[in-house]
DNA sequence: TTTAGATAGTGTAAAAAATACACTAAGATA
DNA sequence: TATCTTAGTGTATTTTTTACACTATCTAAA
């Protein structure tokens, strides 16, 4: 009899906490114009109206995290094969107006060239911003990018995914640039080379830039081979950790 | 009027959507008898009758993340003052029998020595448990150990973690082991010694170790100046990254 | 008290990785 | 053909990582 109390009160007890929402918020990073930049809806939201926010959306009841957060892409920029991991959860008591909404944060890489020939950019009204002109954004989505961020930057340093940023053919000079866009910082160009060049990951392809108003780079690829032996992890499509 | 029709569509597809709990999970590390151990429980709900789970609970209502998880390691332990960082979020669909529960996994480093003297262990009839006896587990508690562990390996590399898990006296011998324990691999003991030793960041206290059946090595603390400048970031209590 | 057993404690040389640094080459344009 | 702009290249130094073997100190048993 009192056990069986217990369990109504238990019951009760849980279902007053099946009452939150699940978000996944994206932080979409794209290379373009020499800049890292990241892409944003003007949010439409009180009391955050018109300001910057992340592409996100609810958890449907049936998708898991990882799969929500490949839809939202799809969804929101049309794009599938997307990299994807997730960053991490944030569940701030205030973080959302509409109530108890925790979120989930993950950071997507793509080709901005790729993308672009879709002109999904304004059918979504989505917009590219570069990293630095992001002061205020709407909910707690700029403390989610500054995490977004600081993981990408680790990432990078450890793993290729530079490849996933270019277009199939790119530059040294593109390439190292990428990085410094990345890390916010300089980089010396002869080391910076030899470390590359270390990892035989990418491989000439025979072609130089065209309509460059200088001498122009030659043109590398990735080594797919390479590539498979020694980060097959990367492959997997999309993404996730 | 249309639009008024779409709002109340929209309201109603949100509210469908806030019918999820969120639950934290915590990994707490604990480093006894040269070896590497999570406390663990017995789990009481089927299907997983009988399996080590590890402690976690509901997220309530007004708290956030990091205090959900501090609650639960205060609450199943007594302990406060307690090392966290989360670690990711796991939310497959059939994680939990309950329904849908997104659970935010946290790892946590405790010493031993200081807990196990308030006779918590069996209070709570938490049990330690070493790492490699942990073969299955109830619930995705696998996985989550999996995530945690390897997050710890790389934190254990980058900070002085390891001050989180011994005694405030530890042997050098001790700390080496305490590394070959997490990292799951020997390493050398002067090359080790050297590494610790360019850190600066512990002092001799002038004790040695008493009651060993052989020659006995030095006792070691904190150097808590160095730590100050070089890790104030450890401090922040509880830590969460 | 001597000896055996166990673990603590110590240094150096070689290899690898990271850093600092400046000029020539190639193409575009005036 | 001269100038402008960016691409491309090598070496020396320092720092970090790795490999490796013997002596010192304490306990315990003979």
């Amino acid at each position: 009899m009192e056990k069986a109390e217990n369990i109504n009160l238990h019951m009760r007890e849980i279902e007053d906490h099946f009452k939150a929402a699940i978000s996944v918020d994206c932080v979409i990073f794209g290379y373009d114009e020499s800049e890292l930049k990241v892409l944003t809806l003007d949010c439409n939201m009180d009391p955050y109206l018109g300001l910057p926010s992340l592409l996100g959306d609810l958890v449907k009841n049936d998708e898991n995290l990882d799969e929500a957060a490949t839809r939202i892409l799809y969804q929101r920029t049309g794009i599938t094969d997307v990299f994807l991991e997730q960053v991490k959860a944030f569940g701030e008591l205030d973080r959302h107006p509409m109530g108890r909404v925790v979120t989930i944060a993950y950071y997507a890489l793509i080709k901005v060239d790729e993308y672009g020939q879709n002109g999904m950019e304004s059918k979504h009204n989505a917009k590219w911003r570069t990293i630095g002109s992001l002061k205020e954004m709407a909910f707690d989505h700029k403390k989610i990018l500054n995490a977004s961020l600081h993981l990408l930057r680790k990432r990078l340093i450890e793993y290729p995914l530079w490849m996933k940023l270019l277009p199939e053919h790119f530059s040294l000079p593109e390439l190292q640039n990428l990085f410094e866009a990345v890390l916010a910082k300089p980089l010396d160009k002869r080391n910076f080379r030899k470390k590359i060049s270390k990892l035989g990951i990418i491989k000439e392809v025979g072609k130089k830039q065209e309509d460059v108003p200088h001498r122009p780079a030659k043109l590398y690829a990735v080594n797919e081979k390479k590539l498979r032996e020694d980060y097959s992890f990367l492959l997997k499509n999309p993404f996730v950790s």
